[in-house]
DNA sequence: GACGGTAGTTGGCACTGCGAACTAATGTGC
DNA sequence: GCACATTAGTTCGCAGTGCCAACTACCGTC
């Protein structure tokens, strides 16, 4: 009955790192996904469909993203020589020098919240997220 | 310089619910602002201002949120006797079975995320985490 | 009874994310 | 070597999110 209460518990605090996630953005100006976007692009170039995949998202809602990042100029499509029908997403410049200060907030301000804790749970912790998270996803 | 290792990942973690939430959500036909909304509202209707403290929104976008929730006849907005200008939110019928299956969801899911662990740490993981929040949020 | 604070709303804006329909290039089978 | 299905990405329309600034209406107080 009650092993509903570490779930409830993991959902918590997965909305407060959402929120931090969310105020860090509008402290560079952008939005949550356009810095998650420029987080998945510090693995190198990659392409929508790809992306789309590691985001979760359908590829239409991509072109969106990657148009509004780019015309902010934290991103540039390249174009593919061998397929031509496709291109890479790429960091900027810019882009990169964000998503580096980006990640380095996000993980100073979760690494906060979770405050000061025995090293023991700590580790324990760490390694129940470690293995719920393994192989799922991608990101900061 | 490890320490890092946690924060990454529960945000990892928190992408991860996130997806869950709005996997559930789309199953009721909502948003996963619309059921977050719903799952507020259990402890008892409440006013506006309140609940954007509650959400972390600004008063304006409740007021959209309430509306398009009252839309769909989950949520019923209760003029208050007492102080004309306030108001309260409430669950309707509808709005309150959705709520408990949407909890009942995304909670199983989010367990069977965690899977299997010893009963020991379970108990250590169940207070680290509930320390963590408390007194930080209110959610599912 | 004037006045400052509070509850909630409005309007404008940029952005999110979906599905369906589309274009253009690629690869495959005959 | 060409028809055809497949794949990469885009476009469009739509409902929704969330901010800010400005606003209305009501409350409490002096």
């Amino acid at each position: 009955m009650d092993d509903t209460k570490l779930a409830t518990g993991l959902v918590r605090l997965a909305h407060l790192v959402s929120r931090v996630y969310a105020e860090v953005s509008r402290e560079f100006e952008l939005t949550p996904q356009q810095i998650q976007l420029l987080c998945v692009l510090l693995d190198g170039p990659t392409g929508m469909t790809e992306m789309s995949r590691a985001l979760g998202l359908e590829k239409s809602s991509m072109t969106g993203l990657v148009d509004r990042a780019e015309r902010r100029g934290i991103v540039v499509r390249v174009r593919d020589q061998r397929d031509r029908r496709a291109c890479d997403v790429a960091l900027t410049e810019q882009g990169r020098t964000i998503a580096h200060a980006a990640h380095r907030k996000v993980t100073a301000q979760v690494e906060a919240l979770v405050g000061a804790i025995d090293p023991g749970d700590r580790e324990r912790l760490e390694s129940v997220v470690t293995g719920i998270v393994r192989g799922r996803d991608v990101l900061t």
